[in-house]
DNA sequence: ACTATTAATGATATGGGTTTCATAGTTGTG
DNA sequence: CACAACTATGAAACCCATATCATTAATAGT
């Protein structure tokens, strides 16, 4: 590997003071034309790239920040990182992201990394401390990190400590979808999927009882089935319910669209159709939603906004302007194929 | 945002020179157990988080490498990364992720910034710099970072250059897919998707051609449709290809699994049956792969691998270790429901 | 013409670590 | 006991930028 040219390099090559080279490449004070030409010529004979690091160190900023994510592969991730790139683009900064694989103490191990690195922004999208049983010394160390770093939780529950939050009104999505069914002459509506620790999940349930409850209408207990969030776990919990012939909900809600795939993969099995037979509905309107047959009715999570909004707020915090420490989206629901009228008994 | 801890503040607390607190902190020379026992004390009081900016500007390393990728939301890229960070991790590297979303300057402009922040390693991933046409300007330019940066190119084009390349053979994986479909009898064989310029589409139909000639079959050229490689692309392509109902396939290779997945929902909507009527088969093996009915007959590409072996091979240059410059992997056929007996005349 | 500004530049401090070199204190060994 | 070989520590240089302060040159104002 070769030697990186410095700042002093440019200098005596250029006959000039390292001052005055830093003044041509940040333009932060008058510097005659010709000095500047001459300069300039030097830098681009070396292709001089200044040393970010020390640039960092006196500046007290990276131009870089950092999300850290449960599971990249879940496409739920990618898309609220696509947003918030874009934004961090606008402004900037640069992003690091860090896969925590649900492995649990990587959340902390990267935090500390990040906070060495001295990231301008940390955005926590799920994982451990977004859950509603997180650990209190986890809560600890995050907080102790947003001193010094400014830190948004997406998605998550912390809603009574002073973090900076973002996040889609997931509550307000579930009831949307719950009206839908409900709409559609459905009576016998199920719910699946989702740790029941989470708080996605626990806020969808509560959302859809209660919008039940307000047309008289129950959530039975048998119809609550908590599992894992992918597919296969969709295919299982659908089945368990489908299992009990004499009792079978018209419609089932989905904790997210992963296991809604698996739920209309496990119906078809049974030769259910859908939405004829019984209606299915996601959560997230991920870019699987319209690949599956039949397209899926599911809840936007406006997963673009939810990454754009996380990185504005931190580059408001970074540069003192006025900020709010909640912001919220409100989802909408999405109707395609795989829900439709209750069958007639 | 609070004043971050120094060595400096460090040292003075613990009545001692910067020199022995630095010797704890890294274990660089024998320090005594009372004099050590006194510093970790400070340490730990004030949480100190050594900054890492002034360590990687002596040190000459940032413990941060990259990864370029022209869009995260196309699922293969996550489960690329996936595999990356894993090893990364392993490594004691932290991610930079830069999505340039297709965005042509992106890539260069990322490449400025990830050379200023003295990256450790840069992994290119598609993208223009894997293009078969390729800007020479660009591939200059990325030849120039490599001098100084250890750069790895995934699944790229550039055989002739002396890039470090980690690569999925992908006319092994198109072979194996089409043998399997002649085996079932197919005769009338058609590929869609792609772009006609990129290398992922080009080996592919090459590799085609080739094992169909083999078997004194040919590839027609109404049969090869180019487009995107979106869901939407694969059911248009795919409707293109059904239109001319008097020369229909028995079976259509796509060039991912997008494409594929759109190919089954327009066959679909003819009323095609899949298998019975027409056999489809995908590229990629991406999760999606398992989540559409029917479950869909692809080629692996080894996703997972593709990372390790990149973030390896830069760990490797980084350390001064003996190293091959390109390392192929193959993928394999795997036979799920998209794919069956020919249908008889 | 003479002082008051502004332009143009250089010298040096600074950021926060690591590394090298020097020195004092210990232990070992013939 | 004298001298070598370590151990333990500190002082200072270094990494490579930016920022501050000082100085000189050029222009402006009265």
């Amino acid at each position: 590997m070769v030697k990186n040219t410095t700042i002093y390099d440019i200098a005596r090559e250029a006959e000039v003071s390292v001052s005055t080279v830093s003044r041509v490449l940040n333009d932060t004070a008058p510097v005659k034309a010709s000095t500047r030409d001459k300069i300039m010529k030097v830098i681009e004979k070396h292709k001089f790239q200044p040393n970010a690091l020390a640039r960092s160190l006196i500046k007290k900023e990276t131009g870089t920040i950092a999300m850290i994510v449960p599971d990249i592969t879940n496409p739920f991730f990618p898309e609220v990182f696509y947003g918030a790139n874009q934004e961090a683009r606008d402004k900037g900064y640069t992003f690091f992201l860090c896969n925590t694989s649900g492995d649990d103490d990587r959340e902390s191990e990267y935090l500390t990394i990040l906070r060495e690195k001295r990231v301008d922004g940390i955005i926590f999208i799920g994982g451990r401390i977004n859950l509603a049983n997180c650990p209190s010394e986890l809560v600890q160390e995050v907080l102790e990190a947003a001193e010094t770093i400014p830190v948004v939780l997406v998605n998550g529950n912390l809603a009574k400590t002073k973090f900076h939050r973002v996040y889609s009104d997931e509550a307000v999505g579930a009831a949307l979808a719950t009206q839908h069914l409900i709409d559609l002459g459905h009576r016998d509506i199920a719910f699946i999927g989702g740790l029941d620790f989470m708080t996605t999940t626990i806020q969808k349930v509560k959302a859809v009882k209660k919008k039940l409850e307000d047309h008289d209408l129950t959530l039975r207990k048998e119809w609550i089935i908590y599992g894992e969030f992918s597919i296969q776990a969709g295919r299982d919990l659908m089945n368990k319910l489908l299992d009990d012939s004499e009792h079978r909900p018209t419609a089932v809600l989905c904790v997210n669209d992963f296991t809604a795939i698996g739920a209309i993969k496990a119906a078809s099995d049974r030769g259910l159709r859908i939405p004829e037979d019984i209606s299915i509905v996601g959560f997230d309107d991920s870019p699987l939603s319209t690949a599956v047959i039949p397209e899926l009715t599911t809840v936007t999570q406006n997963t673009h906004e939810l990454g754009k909004y996380a990185v504005e707020r931190i580059y408001q915090i970074n540069n003192a302007m006025p900020t709010k420490r909640t912001t919220v989206l409100t989802p909408e629901l999405i109707v395609r194929q795989s829900s439709g009228p209750a069958p007639k008994k």
